[in-house]
DNA sequence: CGACTCTGTCCAAGCAAATTG
DNA sequence: ACAATTTGCTTGGACAGAGTC
């Protein structure tokens, strides 16, 4: 009296290819070296009737015996913008190489969800974690932490904050200051002295919440660099996606002479809408304004004047993340290698920015 | 000698606390009607201990002996855009109803990936499966299918193709042709004659596909409806997102009297970056064009003028999907109802689109 | 007899050890 | 002795049925 009368299992396959459980496992496992050898006309009787009864391993059973899943569960929070695509082929692509299945689960943003989906994820007995966490440090934070800990299952947190190192415990990241710095040093070095920046601090919660440190990094940095930023400089929009269409016909509106010679945008969707604005304006990007984006999204290469960025390297996360986890699972570590990878962010040189027109005039008079 | 020494089971809480399996069990499940009394005295001991060995109940062995996972597999293309989003969030709210897991798994439009998470959710023994296929009807399609029917797994198909109907297998989704004529009819009602299309069939391929149908039915329902599209107001990139702010600039380029009074984008990105061109430039939408979206996906009710689009009910997949998989997967659908939903695409009415200028113009001389 | 508590069996697969020819 | 094949025990949890006071 089965359950499920049509679902095959080891036992039945054997029944039916009136053979012994053993011989059918050591047949349907032939790749692993087993010390069952079975004879040719078993094996192909085994493999056939398991074919006709459309026997699938159940999963769960084998987990019980062996202890593993090979399972990595990913709580990432949300699918509203691309910025996890990237990161995300990258961990599939890493998982397939090394036999490991990625199980994904989105919070979207909310706390209990959050904690129901790693929950489930240590109820499951999954190999190892990947956790982009909603907010880092507050209780709820903390309660998960420990009940992953409690499990002795590897955990790896992504993010641009530093946690306290930990056994068991990684960390993969950017300094979101460091990020910052790699645009600002990068339009000095080209010879920009006024810049402006193009943000989007009025829009939803989260986003806002990085505009404004990554505002603040800006102004800090630019003035240690000797730059000047004007407050009229400063763009700011609520619409995070086509925001900065309409800068351009701010900047249009006032005398030449008064514009900045580059423009910092504090993520690649506004810095799009101001090149496609200025364009649309008959302004010439780079010539005559420089346009520095942020994040590297994917579409930057393709735009219709490739945009210069600052890559957070989303898809590097990825590649150092989950072979760390990984290491730390199989445990192949060897003694003192790092728990914590603070990625260097990398200026991606396109066609939005160069040296700023007096610069180039400067030296054109100077020949 | 146990694997995991530090992860408790229900044994080790019931010797820890000296009494039997069967009472720890009962305990832990209380909220379930169990025929097995525990003494309150019992019961806190029980409760002190599981807490204090960090007691998480190992789910594969549970799926073991009840045969239900109470999880459902969700197998989706990619996240590059938002499109999924709100049909997730409805399949995340509707399974927490429900005492369901949601478990989702990213093909990247890779076929084998995609092979191999469908199989992996056979082998999991899901409860239910809902799939966007990469690509329906090809061979890989069909031993899927094949693979996941065998097992007897309810599945649910998302997509704008129609599937023939079959046991155990649902589908929902909506008419590409229907959409389209949703938009055509509504500006046709406007007053609207002559009218633009913006589009992006020079687009990565998938996404190219999809306008290229759009562009088909558009051409054959506004003829139908006695619209006229002049091939020099279909507007044509390869960039996606910020392709539509160009095409204002070369709307400007003409005399007024040549402009097509509206424009319907074959997507939302492409509405927007049209309207913050335009605006961008001087013109006003919708008084002396309007412009008509279509996906209505999440941003056009924020953006700087509100786009009207043809909306395609994502977040009501979602509502409506799961809802009847969990039906067939509790066996509890009436006989008859249906299998196959397709949903009604609806105008959504912002502040994009209204009756072209000429007719205002008549309408006041009429007076 | 009822209130409480426990033992034994099952689930599907993995695999060591024993058995067969 | 040896290859081919099988039996029996294990995993963690669910729960029926059987004790115990």
């Amino acid at each position: 009296m089965m359950r499920n009368p049509e679902r095959a299992t080891v036992s039945s396959v054997a029944k039916a290819a009136k053979v012994s459980r053993a011989s059918v496992y050591a047949v349907l496992n032939a790749t692993k070296n087993i010390n069952i050898r079975v004879s040719e006309k078993i094996e192909k009787r085994i493999l056939q009737v398991a074919d006709e009864l459309g026997y699938v391993r159940n999963e769960n059973a084998r987990m019980l015996v062996t202890g593993k899943t090979n399972t990595i569960g990913v709580m990432l929070t949300g699918m509203e913008n691309q910025f996890f695509d990237p990161m995300l082929k990258e961990i599939y692509r890493i998982g397939d190489g090394r036999g490991y299945s990625i199980s994904v689960s989105f919070s979207s943003w909310d706390m209990e969800r959050e904690r129901r989906g790693i929950s489930g994820f240590c109820g499951n007995r999954f190999e190892g974690i990947i956790w982009v966490p909603i907010t880092p440090g507050g209780d709820d934070f903390k309660r998960n932490i420990g009940l992953i800990e409690s499990m002795n299952i590897p955990l790896l947190l992504i993010g641009t904050y530093e946690y306290p190192e930990s056994d068991n415990r990684c960390q993969v990241g950017i300094r979101e200051e460091e990020s910052v710095s790699t645009g600002i040093e990068y339009l000095s070095s080209l010879g920009h002295r006024r810049i402006g920046i193009a943000t989007a601090t009025a829009t939803e919660c989260r986003r806002r919440n990085m505009h404004e440190i990554r505002l603040g990094h800006m102004r800090k940095l630019a003035s240690d660099a000797g730059m000047i930023i004007y407050d009229r400089d400063i763009f700011n929009t609520s619409d995070n996606a086509y925001g900065g269409v309409g800068f351009a016909a701010e900047i249009l509106r006032r005398p030449r002479s008064s514009w900045p010679t580059a423009i910092f945008a504090a993520d690649d969707m506004l810095a799009r809408g101001l090149i496609a604005g200025l364009s649309c304006l008959g302004v010439k990007v780079p010539d005559q304004i420089s346009v520095l984006g942020f994040d590297d999204s994917p579409g930057n290469e393709t735009a219709g004047i490739p945009v210069t960025s600052v890559s957070l390297e989303t898809a590097e996360m990825g590649r150092r993340s989950l072979p760390l986890l990984l290491d730390v699972i199989e445990r192949k570590l060897p003694d003192g290698s790092p728990q914590r990878i603070i990625l260097k962010t990398r200026l991606v040189e396109r066609k939005s920015c160069s040296s700023p027109p007096m610069n180039r005039m400067t030296s054109k008079e100077l020949i």
